[in-house]
DNA sequence: AACTATTTATAAGA
DNA sequence: TTCTTATAAATAGTT
């Protein structure tokens, strides 16, 4: 048979715009149902014919416009979807695993610095401590130059002195 | 036109046993790739068609018998067959970041402790700082105790008696 | 849901 | 290959 008869169009377009007018919205959705039904059918048909035809994987997603989802496939959705996704999935889970492993990055980083500077700071400690006690201990004080110090400092160096003066004395007068 | 002749089964049949023997293989799948080819054409557009028709979402993966994939969907591939695995691949993508995360909590509470360690060291070479201030600047020497003295440091101290005796000399005879 | 008129898909051949 | 064609399968509209 030949293909068109060529009112097929008008045909159909014709019932189409007769019915329209009367239904609103329920008989137009039902149909879409209906056809949606029937599609969906016939591809679930065709994609395991092929499958079993041609020992092919398939897998068949639709989602309906009720947003209801259906899947068929050979040897089952699942399988070959897994499959399908597999390198992209890989791809996707790197982009997703990078950003954590530039913040474990910048994190180490900071890390190291941290200690660094926590090092830094022992041994400015240890300087500290062993100025304090080779300095206190000892302290030449009586060498420091008095342009250097502040009023109360000078006051302390006073006092400091009255005092070695009374001592010197005290000592001098003991012998 | 009504459904069949009853002949259809017997034709290619009848062909396919009578090539059969003269074929090997090459022509066999040879017809295989073209029926493939046929059908996944005729799937991809019915599943278009269906898309388009009903706007639902669509994805087909196909795998060839010589393990070539192909992929069609309605708005895109991915999107839908991400829809339709999502559940699933998130718990795949969180086991996977786990560790990562981990990690990062792991990094962030030595960092904390490392920045409290810092601190504590600042705190303790300040106070040795001040501690070095307060008592190198005029320390009170001469309170100290001998008992508490090393020899060394007996020697540095009778020095430092002799450095002021003499100091003392002359600023008293300067005055 | 079942039927029918048509359209579409496709196997085989050219 | 691609095109044609015969026929099988799918489906829109109807009942």
């Amino acid at each position: 048979m030949s293909s068109s008869s060529g009112n097929n169009t008008s045909r159909k377009h014709n019932n189409t715009s007769k019915k329209n007018p009367k239904i609103k919205k329920g008989e137009k959705s039902d149909m879409c149902r209906m056809a949606f039904s029937k599609h969906k059918l016939g591809l679930f048909n065709k994609v395991t014919e092929l499958s079993i035809l041609c020992k092919a994987k398939t897998a068949l997603i639709i989602t309906s416009p009720n947003k209801k989802m259906y899947a068929c496939g050979y040897p089952n959705p699942d399988a070959v979807i897994s499959h399908f996704i597999g390198k992209e999935s890989h791809v996707i889970d790197n982009e997703i695993r990078r950003q954590d492993e530039e913040t474990i990055e910048a994190l180490s980083l900071q890390q190291e610095a941290l200690l660094e500077q926590l090092q830094e700071e022992k041994n400015k400690l240890q300087e500290a401590i062993e100025a304090n006690n080779n300095s206190s201990n000892f302290p030449n004080w009586w060498d420091y130059s008095i342009d250097d110090m502040s009023v109360e400092s000078l006051e302390q160096y006073k006092s400091s002195l009255e005092n070695l003066k009374l001592n010197l004395v005290s000592s001098l007068e003991g012998k």
